[in-house]
RNA sequence: GGUCCGUUCGUCUAUCGGUUAGGACGCCAGGUUUUCAACCUGGAAAGAGGGGUUCGAUUCCCCUACGGACUGCCA
């Protein structure tokens, strides 16, 4: 796509023609602007321009050490709810500067994971990794503007330093005696970049949810900026990318507040304006400990496997911790228009599947039927079952407006849906089987002749069945067991008029048919 | 240990100094019914503890208790 250049104070970056942040091409940046890069460009627009028409920019920075677990993809969710409610712009970094840890295999789980749950990105996803350069040139220049030194203590002299100080009762928070060395004296050895802190004074947050914090300056250590192999760390980079990428709102869990006032040194060394923090509380599982997989801290397509629908999950992640008045069961709509940081709780959530699965319901009750159908395609294909016949895929869109209302969760919906789905000659269970004793066979084959002209509609069945009964002195619960036997070989069902008028007459007529000479054989 | 954050029914939450502290999930009891559900009605169920401030505190302040996060050349 087509890019243009943007400027402002000291601050570049990438911004499309149509005015979104761009996305992969970012670590260009790090070979720095100058006129004849600039030159490559159509037009060069002050970036305030480009962007006035979407000021919100958050975005979502998972490493890709795992699966897109649950709370991250509620972290996921309140950003993508407070960019897109309000026109803005969500982005997608992946924290891959962990060599060690960073797989493809879980890039790839979180795309998956956000693309099921809905979340679109704008631009592509950016890779933390192929930002060094950016990051080293950023540690560079705060080297030059004194707001950051090359310390030479060693592993070991940090750990003796931490030991002593341990012992001594003092802080262990590390005082490198290179903070103010004469460089001239500086060895010939490795080196680590570190952040020249202020030692008095205090660091303000505020913060959407948690408020005003502050921490006191003297217990912020000079946090290494530039490991001595030149990588640099993650305080480092998340400062620098989301200041490149133009981020104006960093919503993240609360077990990153502390972090937000020693990045928040970064950005006034740099003299960047800092973000606007929303630390939001984490999930908790039940037992209140920290979430942790028997809690339900699965990856996302766990829960498609599980089949929840999505809406219902996005519903409840979202009131997890927030809350607009009494509401419980929204749109997506709904929450993007009303999605705020003043509605955020502060004490983390506990994950609750009973509340889960009832917000699902409702979801799943109000669904467009065909909706539904593509949720349990995509539900069978998770969990690597058989797809849908055409027959059974419209089959079951046309038995959808009965099952809909009764069930929580896709395979609840497809366990109602039995009848529609299987075919002659049915396999009865144990239940069903005893249904069809010889007296029941006996009325069903009565009942047959009398189905075979009706006119094929609820009140029309409704009546021939009562007319059927009544020189009988049949009770209609007599007449529902053996039919729902005979209809869907099993003796749990939704309402037998349903079956029949989702079958059709030649379907309904074939089944009993079948049940009734099966019981003679 | 230090710093920071948190604490309303079992759970998710409403309340932004004055309410019989409301709703939802779950639970219990009835009802409806064509099985299972769904649905309807009703019920039990909460301000961690202690001090202040105030005519009046769930709400504002302090202390304690309990939980959590951070305290790395991890992210």
């Amino acid at each position: 796509s087509k890019f243009v250049e943007c400027t402002l104070a000291q601050q570049y970056r990438l911004v499309r023609a149509d005015g979104t942040v761009a996305g992969g091409p970012m670590y260009s940046l790090s070979r720095g602007l100058d006129q004849s890069h600039l030159s490559d460009f159509q037009d060069v627009r002050p970036m305030s321009d480009a962007l006035s028409g979407a000021p919100v920019v958050t975005r979502f920075a998972p490493s890709p050490t795992g699966f897109l677990h649950i709370g991250g993809a509620r972290t996921a969710l309140f950003n993508w709810l407070y960019a897109r409610g309000r026109g803005g712009k969500f982005l997608l970094r992946i924290e891959d500067t962990d060599r060690e840890r960073s797989t493809d295999a879980a890039t790839q789980a979180i795309l998956d994971g956000m693309a099921w749950m809905g979340l679109d990105y704008d631009g592509d996803a950016i890779s933390q990794f192929s930002r060094v350069a950016r990051h080293q040139e950023v540690a560079e220049a705060m080297l030059a503007n004194g707001h950051a030194y090359r310390c030479y203590s060693t592993q070991d002299e940090i750990a003796a330093f931490r030991e002593a100080a341990k012992a001594e009762g003092r802080s262990t928070l590390f005082l490198s005696p290179w903070r103010d060395a004469d460089p001239s004296r500086a060895p010939d050895a490795p080196y680590a970049v570190r952040l020249k802190a202020p030692r008095d004074g205090e660091t303000v947050i505020d913060d959407q949810v948690q408020g005003k914090v502050t921490f006191r300056n003297e217990l912020l250590d000079d946090m290494v900026l530039l490991r001595s192999d030149g990588t640099p760390t993650y305080m480092l980079a998340v400062v620098v990318d989301d200041h490149d990428m133009g981020v104006t709102h960093v919503i993240r869990g609360d077990d990153h507040l502390n972090n937000a006032a020693r990045q928040t040194q970064i950005y006034t060394a740099m003299n960047w304006d800092t973000p606007v923090w929303a630390h939001i509380p984490l999930i908790h599982g039940m037992d209140g400990k920290k979430l942790s997989k028997r809690h339900g801290a699965l990856g996302v397509e766990e829960y498609q496997t599980m089949g929840y629908p999505v809406a219902g999950l996005r519903n409840y992640l979202t009131r997890l911790g927030w809350a607009h008045g009494d509401d419980e069961v929204f749109t997506t709509a709904q929450a993007l228009d009303w999605f705020d940081f003043g509605g955020m709780n502060k004490a983390p959530a506990k994950f609750d599947f009973k509340k889960l699965e009832s917000i699902c319901g409702h979801h799943i009750a109000a669904g467009e039927d065909v909706d539904l159908v593509t949720e349990i395609e995509g539900y069978l294909a998770a969990n690597a079952k058989e797809p849908l016949a055409a027959a059974q895929k419209d089959g079951l869109t046309r038995a959808m407006y009965c099952l809909k209302d009764r069930a929580k969760t896709l395979p609840e919906l497809l366990d109602k849906a039995h009848f529609v789905l299987t075919n002659r000659p049915l396999e009865q269970d144990a239940k069903a089987a005893k249904a069809l004793d010889p007296v029941s066979i006996g009325i069903l084959s009565e009942l047959t002749p009398q189905l075979r002209d009706v006119s094929w509609s609820r009140i029309e069945l409704e009546v021939a069945m009562a007319a059927f009964m009544e020189p009988r002195e049949l009770k209609f619960g007599k007449l529902a067991g053996p039919l729902r036997a005979a209809l869907a070989g099993r003796t749990v069902t939704p309402s037998v008029y349903d079956m029949m008028l989702v079958l059709g007459r030649d379907e309904t007529l074939a089944r009993i048919t079948d049940a009734t000479s099966q019981g003679r054989d």
